[in-house]
DNA sequence: ATAATTATGTTGCATTTGCAACATTTTGAG
DNA sequence: CTCAAAATGTTGCAAATGCAACATAATTAT
């Protein structure tokens, strides 16, 4: 079953958009590689879809440490309401990674009615429901994997997530030092295992191409 | 902020309740305590609503390790779409930890057009998405606190949201052996690493009861 | 083209952690 | 109440991992 080709808009003629766009208070802003789009330090209940580009989502600490938290591109949802409790109150931004365009919602639109009885307006919460199932599901994959208590663990089990949707040899679809950053490891520990994995007959690697040699 | 009190039925009277879960296709169920409420390997796309009761989520895999993936109560939803991807193919089942009361919706039906323009419809998807932000935002602070090195690291930022929502004095709302599943740490590990805190002065702890001697 | 920046790969070492094997306490069923 | 089962607490030890300090390759900017 695949849940992806989610577009928010479908159903929606270009005509009822900008009309329903106003129902719903909803803002598009196009952003330049760099900017932030938003704060959180300073946002209220905003939901942001991207609908072109990709951002990142970023927590500075108190001692400047930087950790990329998430990655949103086409399709992604993001929001306070979604986010986390930020409890240390570190600094936590969303940037542009490239030039994009992103719709804000306020979340109180969403679960209020609509007063106009606007039709759209059910058929874009609808069309939400698809954005942030896809989300829900994306993350509790990532804490599968990171429930794993190993590092090799960790990475067979994501290897075989990539596996069982491109078969037993794909690319790796970020860079292998995002790769650590996902499964919260350390790169030089990561690439250390890797090449273990390697060694044991697991995997065989070439820049970012895995080849599984075996499925569990 | 908060977004608890979260009722899937808020706004729908009891006499079009009726009505909507006929156009919804819905179904109610009640299970006993052992029950299994669903099964990842035979149920196709439906979503469940926790009502009542609680339940969690178990994957044993082929070695007959059995780990608790997720636990639901009320209010709480899940579904293979929210789920996870079943790489390994592992048996994965919702089992009731209590009597209870599940509320099953086909995912097609939230996210295809009702044909009777029937106006509870978008209600009830409005306040799904209302329970679905929620799972979101515990997924997302989940994953901050496996993203933690350390399991003192953790177990801080795990107690630092607590101290948000009760104050610097609070208990914890699951058992000692559960906390360790919750933040993936070996029990004894996560014991150990519980008492060297309280001998550095981070905590004191008695029995359930924690408080903070140092927030962030 | 060249320099600068970023990504990647390797290794020693100290720390953290899981694991196993216990003792002890608490809880729940009958 | 009594007993069994589950939860909790402790410790030694081996394995896994983070960290630092590198070298080298690849990418990007000027």
């Amino acid at each position: 079953m695949e849940y992806r080709e989610i577009n928010l808009f479908e159903g929606i003629s270009e005509a009822d958009l900008a009309r329903m766009i106003t129902c719903f208070g909803a803002k598009i802003k196009r952003l330049r590689e760099g900017e932030v789009v938003c704060d959180y330090s300073d946002t209220g209940d905003d939901v942001g879809v991207m609908l072109e580009g990709s951002a990142s989502m970023i927590r500075t600490d108190e001692n400047g440490e930087v950790a990329v938290m998430e990655l949103f591109s086409d399709g992604d949802i993001f929001g306070e309401v979604l986010a986390f409790s930020n409890a240390a109150g570190d600094s936590v931004k969303v940037v542009a990674e490239s030039d994009c365009k992103v719709m804000f919602i306020k979340y109180g639109q969403i679960t209020k009615r609509c007063e106009n009885a606007c039709e759209h307006h059910s058929r874009l919460v609808s069309n939400m429901f698809g954005l942030i199932a896809r989300k829900t599901l994306s993350l509790s994959q990532r804490i599968e994997i990171l429930s794993k208590k190993t590092t090799r663990e960790k990475l067979m089990y994501y290897f075989n997530i990539l596996a069982k949707k491109h078969g037993r040899e794909f690319d790796l679809p970020m860079s292998v030092t995002r790769l650590a950053e996902y499964i919260c490891a350390d790169r030089s520990a990561m690439t250390r295992e890797l090449s273990r994995m390697q060694a044991d007959g697991l995997v065989e690697i070439n820049k970012k191409r895995i080849k599984l040699k075996k499925t569990f």
